[in-house]
RNA sequence: GGCCCGUUCGUCUAGCGGUUUAGGACGCCGCCCUCUCAAGGCGGAGAUCACCGGUUCGAAUCCGGUACGGGCUACCA
């Protein structure tokens, strides 16, 4: 019956129109419209994770892919969740991959909690269209009822190893039987899957990828697969191409880990009558051992990078450049401009290896280019609240931004704040010395003598003129007056103050701490 | 086993037959700044473009093979 006997590359970008639902709005007034040739239809792409899991990086730039193809072309982002495997697909994984998507600014335009005019949006709920399907491919003789057991079928493969052959798929058992009888033993409640016909004499099946070229497999390599479990539920190169046909999806960005099965899904689109799509099948993100990203080397899902503190727009900006380069030289791009120059043919091949520290440098440039007033209510604040430190009230918005200038510049992720701002909320005599710090610069000849014209040169200052400035043109002579190094000087008090020996400026961190806690702490060490 | 994909500094990449002594970024190293730690400025090391053959006047760029890595080959997605 099917004689396409040719060679012919099958997946062309021909006429992408994407399949309207009959008795949409938008189905009859396009009925109406003059016939225009040169409109190119506005590209269609989707993301699908199944909520099997949390959202890892690989998926997230998957995400960041589709959302910034569409973007950049006008086109439409769908968000569309893929929960076929009831036994791994929960509702937990499904909300917390939508608070990813959420997190990263990847807003969807049709899909989960938007609606759209082709939903609805989860697989679950899609499961008649799939039947439906099924049923009119087995009718057009393009599908057939299969009835071999799994046991059979190991035993076939595993007679087919003995033999040496190169083809270990289905033997086709069941591919000839008379359709009459098939559907008889299938009313008889027998039980069967359903397997797409791979049509005789097809030729090469080419899958055309904007980021491999034009890849060929030999059809008769290709499998008579199940579309149809015996359960009753259809498998996932079936249920998706169903979808991606029904959804008018114009482009597949996805992991290349589909890149072989994509033959088989374009035989399903063909017996479909559907116009099948175009590919581009992205690389994978890897550890830094060149193996599969896995909890060993770290943080794998999106919330984990959130809850350490990541930007979203610096998470984003990293995983996009990690397989894609608008230029040589860009290292921080916006999101902006992702969102208007992204484009297919820049995506590399090859798999890229996760690396936490560009990763750190993107999220600190994006750190440091807020401002001091930003810096302070979405980093500070926040971070300080959360380590239980304060609860944003403990000081004014003045003390916040010279808190943001001093410590900004010394973050690569938002979480680092807290940690480094701890000394400012222990009482006074609570604070812990760093025994290093301690023997490096407190223990020492002079020590003690530096300290007391410290608090000398410090008490006449008010409270209210208790400003850097203030504090450095009252400590700036010491070093000379002494007859000390500025270190040596400089030092011990900070160390007095914060208990290590590292902080920001002295005047800066002495002003944050305050007079009171100033004195007291210098008095504390001097002893 | 079969089929498919990939391979440019440690890492992400630019490169699409001559303009390349292979460019940029992270990281690394050094210098400057400096009261510490950062930040910032300047500079440096780092790639015989996996390997072997071929095409060409000329190849990282085109072709073939090999090696290594990965994927698919499931009633997983």
């Amino acid at each position: 019956m099917n004689d396409t006997t040719n060679t012919e590359t099958i997946a062309t970008s021909e006429t992408m129109e994407p399949t309207k639902p009959i008795g949409s709005a938008e189905a009859t007034t396009a009925k109406s419209a003059v016939p225009t040739q040169t409109a190119q239809p506005k590209p269609r792409v989707r993301f699908a994770p199944s909520p099997t899991g949390k959202l890892h990086v690989g998926g997230a730039r998957t995400a960041i892919y589709n959302w910034a193809f569409a973007r950049a072309t006008g086109g439409t982002f769908i968000l569309r969740i893929d929960d076929t495997d009831p036994t791994r697909s929960t509702e937990e994984n499904t909300q917390i991959i939508l608070r990813a998507m959420r997190w990263l600014g990847l807003d969807w335009d049709e899909g989960p909690e938007v609606g759209g005019d082709y939903g609805p949006y989860f697989q679950t709920e899609r499961v008649d269209q799939y039947r439906e399907a099924a049923e009119r491919l087995v009718a057009e003789g393009k599908a057939y009822y299969c009835f071999c057991t799994p046991e059979q079928l190991e035993a076939d493969r595993a007679a087919a190893r003995e033999r040496g052959d190169s083809f270990q798929g289905y033997q086709r058992t069941c591919r000839n039987l008379d359709p009459a009888e098939a559907q008889a033993r299938v009313d008889a409640g027998e039980p069967h899957t359903i397997r797409i016909k791979v049509p005789d004499g097809r030729g090469d099946v080419v899958v055309k990828d904007a980021v491999h070229g034009e890849v060929a497999f030999n059809a008769r390599e290709l499998d008579d697969f199940i579309i149809f479990r015996t359960d009753g539920t259809p498998t996932y190169n079936f249920a998706t191409v169903v979808d991606d046909a029904a959804m008018g999806i114009t482009h597949i960005i996805r992991g290349d880990d589909h890149l072989s099965n994509t033959p088989r899904q374009v035989i399903v689109y063909e017996a479909l009558g559907a116009p099948v799509p175009i590919f581009a099948h992205i690389s994978m993100i890897l550890g830094s051992d060149g193996k599969k990203l896995s909890k060993r080397h770290g943080a794998t899902s999106v919330e984990e990078y959130r809850d350490q503190g990541y930007l979203s727009d610096a998470f984003v900006n990293y995983l996009a450049l990690l397989g894609w380069a608008p230029d040589g030289e860009s290292t921080v791009i916006s999101r902006e401009r992702l969102a208007s120059e992204f484009s297919l043919d820049h995506v590399s091949k090859n798999p890229a290896i996760m690396d936490p520290k560009k990763l750190d440098f993107i999220n600190a440039e994006y750190l440091h280019a807020m401002d001091d007033a930003t810096f302070a209510s979405d980093v500070i604040k926040p971070e300080l609240a959360a380590a239980g430190l304060d609860d944003g009230t403990a000081h004014d918005d003045a003390w916040y931004g010279l808190a943001a200038s001093a410590f900004k510049p010394r973050c690569t992720v938002s979480r680092d704040v807290a940690a480094q701002m701890a000394y400012l909320y222990t009482a006074d005599d609570a604070l812990e010395y760093d025994e290093k710090a301690l023997k490096r610069w407190v223990n020492k000849q002079g020590v003690p003598e530096a300290l007391a014209a410290a608090q000398e040169a410090l008490a006449p200052i008010s409270s209210d003129s208790w400003t850097p400035e203030a504090i450095e043109a009252a400590l700036d002579p010491l070093p000379a007056n002494l007859g000390m190094g500025k270190g040596k000087v400089f030092q011990p008090i900070r160390v007095a103050c914060v208990g290590g020996s590292a902080s920001p400026g002295i005047g800066e961190t002495l002003a944050l701490l305050g007079r009171d806690h100033t004195l007291a702490r210098i008095a504390n060490l001097a002893g």
